[in-house]
DNA sequence: CTGTTAGCGCGTTCAT
DNA sequence: ATGAACGCGCTAACAG
């Protein structure tokens, strides 16, 4: 068993409340007193037990990071950027893989209710009233990564996904690109992906382009995507410019699936991605794409939630990060 | 303030004990006592508090993941493989990032100690003593993914690293390469990366090949250390055949590289890369690749570190689990 | 079958 | 400046 408060009391021959005293650094100890303390810590190698020391203040200096899944290519340097920030103020962190699903949410942020908590990092599809209604009733301090709530009483860090869209659409747009495909995920939703999909149409609507129904397909974010959306695609369409892709993954599952067909990128097809993940760097073609800053996404957020934890006020609620067009060889 | 067991006891008009008990589902209790405690629980709302719990079974439920970079290509998968399965058994994963800082990683075991994890996975390039001391000081049940300590004494998980420098080697002899070069991290140490080094050595020598001083290069196992390797590689070097590297990272910034200087791949030249990383099967070419099972590492681990937990002999301490040879486009 | 009580290790009044 | 005592919320004897 490790040294406890009492162990190093009497070590020190002093009473535990004088050695709460140091270890704090609170109140005016004499400096001997201290020293002797000091000496018993060392000499016994003591380290307080935080766990015990949460049940009295009731912060546990632990913040609970909910996302869909560390093992996909996007969220592990948000991740990053908010361990980084959580270690400079001594907090750590608890992952949590929901899988988007709603009730392995609702779960984990009732174990991480149970387990005190200081705080929660929030990221999603979309965000269901069923689980603002529960975060709210846990008491929660919550802070959203990508995704916001519509009353938009959760402070939040995202990047304006529907200018994001528009802006992919018009670099395609200038290239020169008329049968313009998109691919991505669920676009009625109020989640991420279908705002990309808004500042598509707007920006096709600006330039009098038309959107082909066949031109579009709906999936999820994955490789498997981009196969699936091109085949259909390449099927029902007569010709095709270019392909707007939700993420990166769907763009390199899509130009996979376009040089199969025999059509290359850039010679025959401009593609662009979004997210700018490992990847994009590494594929060939060099995936031309729209970099969110992850890892400030990640950190920020994390900034935030501990202003929040300690009260201070947050003079900003929503952080809205800038986006940027990475130009590689997947266009022209 | 949530309701607590003392709460639930006066709702339910019963001892605070009895609350306990029907929580734990310990001893016999009357079924109508029980009926009006789980009613008294559900008007409450009432979860119990894990950390009070915890400072009196001196279990936390919740175990410390120390990885080098959960933003790296490799660590996500096997984070998620260890998650899952703490996840079925009710625990929960503390995520630290050490980026391989040996005074970082002493911390992280410092603080995970005081939060009193039940346990910890740890992963690093190598075992330094100065952390298996400090490991047993704390007295931290910890079972290693990816190295072992030379001692034996940690249960581990790995595959065997000389075997698959050794089969990865004898595949590119096999197509009929002469000039072989190889591009990893440092040789010297006992770490994963040394032992792939040591298996193609054993391969070359087998063969009756010779390694040439000038055709092997180390750094660490990042995309640049590709483009560095080939550079220097190119520079020294008359002839090449194939390039081993010991991670895919390291394979595509080297094929990259023999791009940029005309070597296509594999019609000119036969590259080999290491762990399968999700970039590894989009590349262009798709990259043919030593994989190990990363998923299967972390969940391994973690049921063995519960089992730790919980008193069961383990019955096998050290697991090597098998790598496979996933033949893609960048090899003839 | 149920209640009382003593801690787990620490922070915090309230005295002194 | 320091110590005694209480309680955070819960589990685990021990009684009854």
């Amino acid at each position: 068993m490790a040294a406890s408060i009492k162990d190093v009391a009497k070590e020190a021959g002093v009473s535990i409340a004088t050695v709460s005293r140091v270890l704090n650094d609170i109140d005016v100890v004499n400096e001997e007193t201290k020293k002797k303390v000091q000496d018993a810590i060392q000499k016994l190698g003591y380290r307080p037990n935080i766990v015990a020391r949460s049940l009295k203040t009731q912060r546990t200096k632990t913040i609970g990071i909910l996302i869909p899944d560390i093992s996909s290519q996007f969220y592990p340097e948000i991740v990053r950027g908010a361990e980084d920030v959580s270690n400079i103020y001594d907090y750590n962190v608890i992952l949590c893989n929901s899988d988007l699903d709603e009730e392995k949410e609702k779960e984990y942020l009732r174990v991480l209710k149970e387990k005190m908590v200081d705080g929660v990092l929030y990221m999603s599809s979309s965000l269901k009233p069923e689980i603002t209604d529960l975060i709210r009733e846990l008491d929660l301090k919550t802070v959203l990564i990508e995704s916001s709530d519509e009353e938009g009483i959760f402070p939040s860090v995202t990047i304006d996904n529907v200018k994001a869209g528009y802006d992919a659409a018009n670099y395609i747009i200038k290239k020169g690109n008329k049968d313009i495909a998109y691919i991505g995920a669920s676009k009625d939703s109020s989640n991420a992906w279908a705002q990309r999909y808004k500042g598509f149409e707007k920006a096709m609507k600006e330039n009098n382009l038309e959107i082909n129904e066949d031109m579009v397909y709906f999936g999820d974010l994955r490789t498997e995507t981009g196969y699936k959306g091109i085949r259909k695609i390449l099927k029902k369409a007569s010709s095709i410019d270019a392909v707007i892709c939700a993420s990166d993954e769907v763009a390199m599952g899509a130009i996979n699936t376009l040089r199969e067909h025999q059509l290359s990128v850039p010679q025959d097809v401009d593609v662009i991605g979004f997210n700018n993940i490992y990847s994009a760097q590494v594929y060939y073609p060099n995936l031309t794409t729209v970099a969110q800053p992850m890892y400030d996404m990640g950190s920020i957020a994390m900034r935030m939630l501990i202003k929040l934890i300690n009260q201070k006020t947050i003079e900003q609620g929503h952080y809205v990060l800038d986006h940027e067009i990475i130009e590689r060889d997947s266009c022209k």
